[in-house]
DNA sequence: CATTTTGAATGGTCAGGCCATTATAAATCA
DNA sequence: TGATTTATAATGGCCTGACCATTCAAAATG
């Protein structure tokens, strides 16, 4: 009487019976975009919840684990704490982005790609919408970044590159090209950190050629810059990283 | 006796102190880096594992919770069963983009600004690397589309729209590509289910002029059939998102 | 040899408890 | 009075130990 499983088995449905906790996130998750929760709001107490939702304190922490990990909420210990939610958070993106590299999901290749195609685009926005307050921001982070050239100062200067490269996507004055920047910009600086920086690459003189461009509105000459910039990079990255698998 | 709260206080260390639980998922994500894990293997069971990490069951589960919702394990009940480690998944990456939207972490316009910006940039690489197969797939999907023009049959719809923009990243051959499409195309998906779509915009026909750009390698009048298609869709959806808001 | 039954391993959940942290209220003291 | 210290209660973080449903392999059964 296996029936189900060798003849009409293929469908859609079962896959996984959804769980408590799951219930209790699509829950809070509908709430908010019924508008019924927003950013700021404070959610009752786990004991309390569990109370509501008729479920054991433990099920409500997985369903508050896995909201917090997705940037949806936040958590305050001691009376007056709680939980919170939050505006969202870019964070998940990038960790996700990292995990699916170093598992293997996408190809050093295929992300080294896509920065390209993205950065260009940034590059676009911010050679059109940049103010001379993002352009300052952007050369103080270059004179900082040469200051540490130093090989034990490594994650120091990472951390710089990070920070530029969020800059210039801040140049673009659109939030969505922000976290896509740190989604593609982050994991590589974790690369980075492993591997060592390309010390025959003059990388701060390259960045200001970068932002000269940028000031003078020359989209065409900014592009090409940090084109020329990150595909050197990116040879340097695929290069390492095939030693690395020997 | 307070000193350290009113003089250097400010520093950047307290902010949170790590929990049990997340010292578990970077242990694991270490090991994963490291290449000690990969995609496929099996964990020990969560009762092995809590005597092994030296906390509780409960502890190692919220750190498992932690990583399946980042798409870095998934499970399977029964003996035999047990946490498995994947490849990565970009489903966390639409859902807290979804998140972001819902929570006003980033704006409707900065998102179909951005839509554009990429959409472009997937159009180019589809145009350029697009084979026959995928072709005929995108016409496949269209061909299946003019059959749900039905109100009642909206989500359906949505599901093929989101099927067409996974094709035609399909197309660039670029997985990272894929992952963004989905960022940028189905927390839209799950607007129009709220609001309807456009019954006066003729979606399939103008799939169909793109497609056929596609299909004769012409950039440009392919980017320009599709920018065309998005900004009367963004429209459409930034007058019924402001009409909802009264 | 095919079928059914049993049993063990595993994730999912629950109940109830203790601890560290925190903000407020009460008590203490100068 | 006013500042300081000391309870007090609420909260998240974590633990122990248990039970259930599911799954699959081995044993029992026919």
């Amino acid at each position: 009487m296996k029936q189900e499983d060798t003849e009409g088995g293929e469908n859609l449905a079962p896959a996984k019976s959804q769980r408590a906790f799951e219930q209790i996130c699509e829950q809070i998750r509908q709430e908010i975009q019924n508008g019924n929760l927003s950013a700021g709001d404070k959610l009752p107490a786990e004991r309390d919840l569990a109370e509501q939702f008729q479920v054991s304190r433990a099920t409500v922490r997985e369903a508050f684990r896995t909201l917090e990990i997705g940037g949806v909420l936040a958590f305050h210990k001691g009376v007056k704490g709680g939980a919170f939610i939050q505006m969202g958070n870019a964070r998940p993106i990038t960790q996700t982005m990292q995990d699916l590299l170093s598992l293997g999901g996408v190809s050093l290749k295929d992300f080294t790609e896509a920065r390209v195609c993205l950065q260009k685009e940034i590059i676009r926005l911010a050679c059109e919408r940049g103010t001379d307050e993002d352009f300052a921001a952007l050369e103080d982070n270059i004179a900082r970044t040469i200051e540490t050239n130093a090989p034990e100062r490594l994650s120091e200067r990472t951390n710089l590159t990070i920070e530029f490269y969020a800059l210039l996507a801040k140049a673009t004055k659109n939030s969505v090209m922000s976290v896509l920047m740190s989604a593609i910009t982050e994991p590589l600086g974790f690369y980075i950190n492993r591997i060592g920086h390309d010390r025959d690459w003059d990388v701060a003189a390259s960045r200001s050629k970068f932002v000269k461009h940028l000031k003078a509105r020359d989209v065409d000459a900014a592009i090409d810059e940090m084109v020329t910039h990150m595909q050197r990079l990116h040879e340097f990255m695929l290069k390492k990283s095939e030693e690395s698998r020997e």
